[in-house]
DNA sequence: TTGTACGCGTTATCAG
DNA sequence: CTGATAACGCGTACAA
């Protein structure tokens, strides 16, 4: 019976199509003994409509999609878990839909608005700068979540996020006040123009404040190839810095994998952390809750992002609001890898 | 100029529609420079064509679905990089789909194979225990990736995974090797008929191989409700084993996630492992490598499985293979978690 | 309450 | 090489 159509149902059931489609989509006016029928019928013929042609019908959706920029940041599942329940909630859908490193996003999330006829879009991770003239293109409200974007005054995106120069400055003071001077940090790609950079701005402001030269030397950036934020890029990059033979008493890294990463390289080098050499990361994530030692890092209120990342969307959505930048605040948590530098 | 047709660029260019159509679908037979014409305005025109539409017309797609259920299991970011990158490859589109916990994913294939025409589809993760009359309706290829189902003689899936008894056994033995006779298990939840029951089938099995009496009080269950494999899970359980009092010299954790959770238990409470408990995971994921200390386990060959996996889809697709299923040797990777039992 | 017929935006067929 | 036009499967006015 190769690909039913509704045709079908309708010939079987001996009514119109219509019909058939009103049973299916809960309309009021149908004889409810008509529509048992037509249910039991589908049901029994294991008729599937057709979501193209659907789609392509329908005016109203009552959708959203989260464009997701590097999976495998575990990062990012926790808010998609919040994001989908707050669908769920509002009676939307909420379609993930990945997008490749070198895909653009904005592309990409045009194409799936017309496809879906979404009412509203929300994009996790990127560097998100675009021009002005492709952003103007999205008919439909979007809220970049977790990412920092260079908008200017008369234009600004809808954002939530935390303010990852000023987060980064903390963990880096806070370092500092552990008496810390030769703190390697390791960092996004010499090009990122996104959170990677600000984060390594905080680190240079936070040692300029405290009176501490920066030291090219020191900063480790990471290698465009290879997964970007994970556990082997962090072990590799600090495997590369012991060999380059700099002395520091403190590591930095701007995630928590590569946090962790690091931590296997020191260890193998006989290096301890933290007596020998602190290491810090960003994120807060449970990998380096649950690490031994435990990382100590900036928490993001991953939770609390997630939420305003879509009452912002909704309201949006209900033009109840304009699209605005949220601003969180991130926490410091000190954990075990993290100490005070011993005096020689 | 709310939303472009392909009728609105015919216009645009004095053409006809489907001149426009050839012109975006690369068709051989159009000239050039009316193509090139075509292009400039559709780009100008920031035109971008209705994919319900396509996929609505469309017969031939060139296309599968991965259906992933239970993301967050980073175990399967690996698998789908591979597959992706096999899919590019063979000029094919790969469409990953997300399936939710209470969702029946056959259902969702159904569906999305006719909405998007599709050639083959990959299951990855969940139990996968559905009536035959289900399976039937499925009318294109798909193999079950890393799952284990319970399927007859007469109708086999095609599969590709590891024999998770076997493993599991190969796993427990090793460490009865070590003297351990005392092992605890963390497994999946008691309902659970999938490879969490034959992780736990095959850690009996070892243990009547080598006459040790199986011993109920050390079998703790996950919970259905929370994240069934995560750090989370496998701490809870761990804390919740200690405070039964039971004693044990070994703890296999049947996911490396777990294993990492219950090391974090374990330290809590002062117990050092290896040196007074060892601690064993399954799957070999990154985190159980670069943890410390890094966790025995068995690897799985994820890369293997993944090529197998395209290879036997691919292979279905074009009728040269009919559905098999394919076995794939573990490998037991010791590490820093498990050590012999001292002798007291 | 139900059925008929049209149109959604594309692509494919077939004459020019 | 190009342009009409017929599908694709469904939802929905509109008529009955």
């Amino acid at each position: 019976m190769g690909t039913m159509t509704i045709k079908d149902i309708a010939k079987k059931c001996k009514v119109g199509v219509s019909t058939v489609s009103r049973a299916m989509n809960n309309h009021p006016d149908i004889n409810p003994e008509t529509k048992e029928m037509i249910m039991r019928v589908i049901e029994e013929s294991n008729y599937v409509p057709n979501n193209s042609a659907r789609n392509l019908k329908r005016s109203d959706a009552k959708a959203i999609a989260v464009l997701i920029k590097g999976i495998g940041n575990t990062f990012f599942n926790q808010l998609i878990s919040v994001l989908e329940r707050e669908c769920q909630e509002k009676k939307y859908s909420c379609i993930l839909q990945r997008v490749e490193e070198g895909e653009n996003e904005v592309d990409v999330a045009l194409e799936i608005a017309k496809e879906k006829k979404l009412r509203g879009i929300v994009f996790l991770g990127g560097n998100f700068s675009h021009p002005q003239s492709k952003m103007a293109q999205m008919e439909i409200p979007f809220v970049l979540s977790t990412i920092y974007t260079t908008d200017t005054e008369e234009n600004i995106c809808a954002s939530v996020s935390v303010d990852d120069f000023k987060e980064s400055y903390k963990m880096t003071e806070y370092l500092i006040g552990l008496g810390h001077r030769k703190i390697a940090i390791i960092t996004a790609q010499r090009e990122d123009e996104s959170i990677g950079k600000l984060r390594l701005l905080g680190y240079q402001k936070a040692l300029e404040k405290h009176g501490i030269p920066f030291d090219e030397s020191l900063v480790c950036y990471m290698e465009m190839n290879v997964d970007q934020y994970s556990f082997q890029s962090g072990y590799k990059i600090t495997k590369k810095l012991l060999k380059r033979g700099v002395s520091f008493t403190a590591l930095y890294a701007t995630s928590d994998t590569l946090a962790i990463g690091a931590c296997r390289a020191l260890k193998e080098e006989g290096i301890r952390v933290p007596e020998d050499c602190s290491v810090a990361g960003f994120d807060g994530m449970d990998a380096g809750e649950f690490y031994i030692p435990s990382i100590t890092t900036i928490r993001q209120p991953v939770e609390a992002i997630a939420q305003a990342t879509a009452n912002l969307l909704f309201d949006m959505i209900k033009k109840k609001e304009q699209p605005k930048r949220m601003i969180f605040e991130g926490e410091l948590m000190i954990r075990e890898s993290t100490d005070v530098l011993p005096v020689v």
